[in-house]
DNA sequence: CGGTATCCTACCTGATACTG
DNA sequence: CAGTATCAGGTAGGATACCG
């Protein structure tokens, strides 16, 4: 593979820093992915991103949203029906993200040494 | 994008969480990528993933290495000399990791809002 | 040069309770 | 249902000093 990132990867501090951490937080890449599969609830989003507490899931949300990866859809019905999806960015984002879970989830058995899963 | 991980990303505790964890992490992914320029010393991958500690980067090219995604090349000979570079499975998960990078490099700026870099 | 060892802090986690 | 608030506890990560 030819150079990449010559000279360093990103500057610390850097703005690209600050995004790389939010979407590769521990939260941020499992809810970023879970939402390729079209808009969720966050009932929804708590089952398939198993192990997230309330308050990770709150903060995790609400920094993909800030940042225009994350959509919020609130209804006004009682009682309250939340819809969360992928913005066209976050779509772009997610093309990029989900060949490396593929290829973590066909190669983590060989490497880690499946403990029964 | 058609559904990809349906009925949940990766449960919990399972080996993909492990190691997704791992490549991830703050630190691994900018020395994965930084790699990807060829083998480098000890004191490159400090300078190159600027920030790091020294006690970070150990501990990072340690689980890196378990993980079969690195390799520690030691030659005996007095200062020491140590490179590190990717194994043929590091490569390919470079293959998938830097079209991640590339992405938040050119959208860093607009989402996060640049102060400066 | 290429690391350990030590200490210390900040954040993540978990549990519980409460609200519109 | 979809959250927010609070607090105790653990662990990832950072700063510093030292060693072969």
């Amino acid at each position: 593979m030819e150079s990449v990132f010559p000279g360093g990867v990103f500057p610390a501090g850097c703005p690209s820093r600050v995004l790389l951490d939010h979407v590769t937080s521990k939260w941020g890449v499992l809810v970023l992915v879970s939402l390729t599969d079209g808009p969720q609830r966050w009932s929804d989003l708590r089952r398939r991103a198993e192990g997230v507490s309330e308050k990770m899931l709150a903060q995790t949300l609400r920094t993909l949203e800030a940042d225009g990866l994350v959509h919020r859809d609130q209804k006004p019905v009682m009682p309250p029906r939340v819809d969360y999806s992928l913005t066209p960015l976050g779509e772009e984002l997610a093309e990029v993200m989900v060949p490396l879970l593929r290829w973590v989830g066909r190669h983590a058995d060989d490497i880690i040494g499946a403990p029964a899963c």
